[in-house]
DNA sequence: TGGGGGCTTTGACAAAGTCCAAATCTGGAT
DNA sequence: ATCCAGATTTGGACTTTGTCAAAGCCCCCA
């Protein structure tokens, strides 16, 4: 596990104590939400505005040192883990996110039968499920939309 | 092709002019989003409510009529294709979007390989790249966030 | 003809981000 | 160690996409 300061600079990205912190809280915090990165760095650095943590995780993201990923019905969400092919199960009741890894070894599905000439360069793909906290009580903590009547 | 006044009764809903419009629309435009739906609607009937296009979406989502797809960086978008296990393919670019058949017959990649005890329903799949269009000129309708700097 | 229930409308509200201009800081050169 | 240009951070207004809630309307049925 690298320094976080020390994977900007690898990038050419100056160091702030803000990138430092968004950075760190992302690799300590899957998942995260841009909300919950800037409580944890709050945590840290005492304050942030909303806008610095965007553009951090943006830079981040452009520069391929996180990864954003953005389920239906959440927030965007990022993570440490860039490079290999894995893919998301995420609960429709809380959200909750965990990594897969992908099932048919190496960037799978990525033959679409038809291309309809488009120049496709990601199969993205997220399994939905209920958690086991959500499975059991059936008390779901976000209400979802997918919903069968 | 089923009229959308009887789709409707055959669901137990009541049938309304407005609903029976946003049915309509959805699916002379699948993938249409909410506003481009109230667009369509507009033409038609004069005039609807943001609200009661929401209502009808909602509601036809919920009966399993129409299908509510949600790719990143864009507001959810609605087709009429039900039933069949089929996915997405989607312009980084222009956001334009098509069906893909699954590639590897049915409900593929439902295996993820660790379930971390969730109660998996669903495996969404969704490929990213250029539309033909947007690959030629290189001049983006709309920019998008992917960019590798 | 009178009720009811469900739809529709209207307007306020909320979440998640972006835009912009001013103040501040970083990194490299002196 | 100091300075400067350019990049970053801030704060606040603004946008987009939806939802909530109350009130009105319409149609069906007795």
């Amino acid at each position: 596990m690298v320094d976080a300061a020390d994977t900007l600079r690898k990038h050419g990205l100056p160091v702030t104590a803000q990138r430092v912190a968004i950075l760190s809280a992302v690799h300590h915090h899957p998942h995260a939400t841009a909300d919950e990165v800037a409580e944890q760095v709050r945590s840290k650095l005492g304050s942030i505005s909303r806008q610095s943590v965007y553009n951090a995780l943006n830079v981040l993201t452009e520069h391929g040192i996180i990864r954003r990923i953005q389920p239906a019905d959440s927030p965007a969400r990022y993570e440490d883990r860039v490079g290999d092919n894995h893919h998301h199960l995420v609960c429709r009741s809380c959200g909750r996110t965990e990594d897969v890894c992908c099932a048919t070894g190496h960037t799978p599905c990525l033959n679409a039968s038809e291309e309809h000439g488009f120049a496709i360069d990601e199969a993205e793909v997220i399994y939905w499920g209920l958690c086991p906290s959500c499975r059991g009580g059936g008390h779901a903590s976000r209400p979802h939309r997918h919903s069968h009547s």
